[in-house]
DNA sequence: AACAGTCGTTCCGGTGAGAGGAACAGTTCG
DNA sequence: CGAACTGTTCCTCTCACCGGAACGACTGTT
């Protein structure tokens, strides 16, 4: 193990079990933990142990699967409730969605990844559950438009240090192309998801700053099916309203 | 420390950390979190470095205060997704939220305590947006509810261990009234909650079942303001369908 | 300028909680 | 019946955690 200071293996540990159980609701044998999360059993098990001691998660009475317990789903609640820039954004999104009746994302940038905190769902896009709550910022339309609008400095260290894996056959690999479609990006006022992340999935996404600091925080994006709207029809009619939307939330999100 | 095997002390203890920002927006200082969970400063200080690190908690730039961080908000929204109860739940709460136009709660027993899941507030009721994503069963709506259905071994024994602390001046606290109360919910089919948790809030609350075990998993309540409605309107108005959605979400809930 | 009161941070020594391999028992599968 | 799972316990070793104390950096008070 690799030792930072000043920090907590142990708690560390805990952690990514916990994590573990926002990416899938399905349940997880003690085996299947341990190999995931890369820890030996009888500390996976200690681990599972606690939580389920104290409510965090619970087994399935007929899989007999761990699951997420109450306590969880609670204190996720309580979080989100009580979450200033998502009791914010929330109103905003929601009216959006309820307009114009399209799956609206947001996501917020932390260390190099993308967060999704709200996200309002339209029909045509609920096939498409893939719910990773954590991605990298280069194959997500709220990522680019995020990434576009970094500071040069910023955005040079983060390609640095990217890997660019392939999610579908139409994710950008190369970072030079990537740089030059960012540059687009920031043009345009926009960006694409043409199926980069998931096949027949298309978003547009625009960035989200923070007027106080003058720094992006993240982006939003309106999401499609290939089988609903071209690209360019998609783009033609929403982009002026996503556009829209995020000045709006960036207004309101001084952090 | 009381030692329990099988179990993490060190993690749990971490994780009372989390808990702590489940109940409040507002950022905490390294010694407040100390004093609030009981732990010595400096093994917060690693755990809180930890948290930090990861991103389950950030500084506030302004405040320097520890507050939330994005990955927890996207952590609690990806556990909601992804949990089938809450899935279950929503839509048939948001259906009645809407229709009725009233305060919806859901709240889950697990252990000694009852887990607010999902709630709609209404217009009268946000004034008391009090937050405690865990609370006692004996001064809830829910809580009651769920009391007066529980098997009676289950009942006698969780008394039994009931320590009645008044949260207001109507908070019952005499054991013997509280299961007679318990009683007249069994003949009524719901629950009250006369300010009993907080001043000016009202509330009538019906059981959840899991129609397989035919066990008590929790309740649903519809909550008021004194000054909006007097108990007795409340209950005529709404407490049929109060006890139709309970069974609407019993029927959908197969534990 | 000296003060008291915060804040987060670091240092350090003693110890016990956690690590983790191995073997366990209980089950489902074929 | 064995094979492949499951969760669970036992064991020893050691290192990561504990926690009191002292630190420097700020802030506001006198």
């Amino acid at each position: 193990m690799k030792s930072k200071d000043n920090a907590s293996e142990t708690l560390a540990k805990g952690l990514k079990i916990l994590d573990l159980f926002g990416v899938s609701d399905a349940g997880y044998t003690l085996n299947q933990i341990a190999g995931r999360v890369g820890i030996n059993k009888t500390s996976v098990y200690r681990y599972v142990n606690t939580y389920c001691e104290l409510g965090y998660l619970q087994r399935d009475e007929r899989t007999r699967l761990y699951k997420l317990g109450v306590r969880s789903l609670a204190l996720g609640h309580a979080m989100l409730e009580n979450s200033e820039i998502v009791r914010l954004v929330k109103p905003l999104v929601d009216e959006a969605h309820e307009r114009h009746n399209v799956h609206v994302d947001v996501g917020i940038v932390s260390g190099d990844a993308i967060y999704l905190i709200y996200r309002r769902e339209s029909k045509y896009t609920t096939a498409f559950r893939s719910f990773s709550y954590a991605s990298d910022l280069y194959y997500l339309a709220t990522g680019k438009a995020a990434m576009a609008y970094m500071e040069p400095e910023e955005l040079r260290q983060l390609v640095e240090r990217l890997e660019l894996h392939p999610k579908t056959d139409k994710t950008i690999t190369d970072k030079q192309e990537l740089l030059e479609e960012l540059r687009r990006v920031t043009e345009l006022g926009y960006s694409y998801n043409n199926e980069e992340s998931v096949p027949g999935l298309i978003a547009i996404g625009a960035p989200l700053y923070s007027l106080r600091t003058n720094k992006v925080i993240g982006g939003v994006s309106f999401d499609s099916a290939t089988d609903t709207h071209t690209m360019k029809e998609f783009e033609r009619l929403y982009s002026t309203y996503l556009v829209e939307l995020a000045k709006k939330i960036s207004a309101v999100v001084s952090l």
